[in-house]
DNA sequence: CGGCTGGTTGACTGATCATTCAAGTCGGGG
DNA sequence: CCCCGACTTGAATGATCAGTCAACCAGCCG
């Protein structure tokens, strides 16, 4: 592995167990076995470190996060759940001290230059995007009205609350009840799409038993 | 204005300008204008200068905040959305710089001792049974078997997500749809106990048209 | 061989940080 | 009148920070 990648990979896990602004440059130089001046010979400053792990982040989108949460489910909308379920663990895993690493960053960086803001919202839109993708693929399961791409914001706006109190309640319970909550939105919209693809059939699958 | 009152709602400021972290105490003595001894005679330290702030959130919190919201507003589901509407002017004001000052904190502190968490969880149960308490007053227009504390919680995890996002878009629009969706899901609920009270009134209001 | 390039080393710098403290100011009570 | 305790002053302290730099190394090409 070589020092630039080692350097990234170590800022990358430090920033998320400490933040930014806590992790000192002595702190991910010494975790990654490198001296100072290697670290400024491949990045002008601390902050185009943490410009390099957001894009780290960004490109392991697909590999790291979403092919192993979705190995084994198919169903658009379990596969939304199986991502939610994904930040759970590493929730529960670690005592609720680990949520999300960019809504932390989000969150912390108070004066976000360009290029840091930029790349926070690269990558809750690239977020974003792999669950509109699910929502389209549930097609008409979901009401023909909806607006998918707002839905899909929201299931990233209730992941992030949900850490966010998990977290400062150091309660798991917080989390699975945003969840299970959202779960729940999801369930009258399924069921509103149903009832209108089949407006007169309410009761029809009582049939048998009608006579 | 006292001295020691006048360093909280300097901090207080700070903090929610530029992060606890990247607010030094001598910025809150320059602001407060205040010299470091005196700073240090009323306080042990910035930390226990924060507790303070957190306290005097909490402390405020009706006054403050849901007094001035809920002026004009009785309906207690309109009263949620009004909280709502009161962070949504925070945030369109100062261009999605300034979101809840408490859930930036709760991300920023990464180590947060206990006396910090605790106070943080303190002002989150605090706004989280404000709520509670709206839902508890909007008796049966909401379904009787629904968990209204988890609903509550989820008010606020929808509120921090959708600041969160708005800050990191640098978009008031991101805030705005995920309120939308929040009140997406609050229509159904209040159709499915609407629905239930009167089970088979369902297409009532068009008896006129009928004949 | 000699010299060039990409990478490494680690002591050093100056800024900034939270915190301390000895010396003060001031009003009120004895 | 004087002393006491509450408060203020601001220079000083030592820690820690991000970032610099000159020397060094190893491999490679000519």
């Amino acid at each position: 592995m070589d020092t630039r990648t080692r350097l990234i990979v170590t800022a990358m896990q430090l920033f998320w167990e400490k933040g930014y602004g806590s992790t000192s440059v002595a702190d991910v130089l010494q975790a990654a076995k490198v001296n100072s001046g290697s670290l400024y010979h491949f990045f002008p400053g601390k902050q185009d470190l943490l410009l390099a792990v957001l894009d780290m982040y960004h490109g392991g989108l697909r590999t790291m996060l979403l092919e192993p949460a979705w190995r084994g489910v198919t169903d658009p909308i379990e596969r939304i759940f199986a991502l939610l379920a994904r930040y759970r663990r590493s929730l529960a895993d670690t005592d609720c001290f680990y949520g999300c690493p960019i809504g932390s960053l989000a969150l912390e960086l108070h004066e976000p230059d360009q290029p840091v803001r930029e790349r926070l919202a690269a990558n809750f839109a690239a977020w974003t995007d792999a669950i509109h993708q699910c929502l389209q693929d549930a097609g008409s399961r979901l009401p023909r009205d909806l607006d998918r791409r707002e839905l899909a914001a929201f299931v990233l706006t209730a992941m992030e609350g949900g850490v966010m109190q998990a977290r400062t309640f150091r309660d798991i319970g917080s989390f699975d009840g945003a969840v299970r909550q959202l779960r729940a939105y999801f369930e009258t919209l399924l069921r509103e799409a149903r009832a209108r693809r089949a407006p007169r059939a309410r009761t029809v699958h009582k049939k048998k038993e009608r006579p």
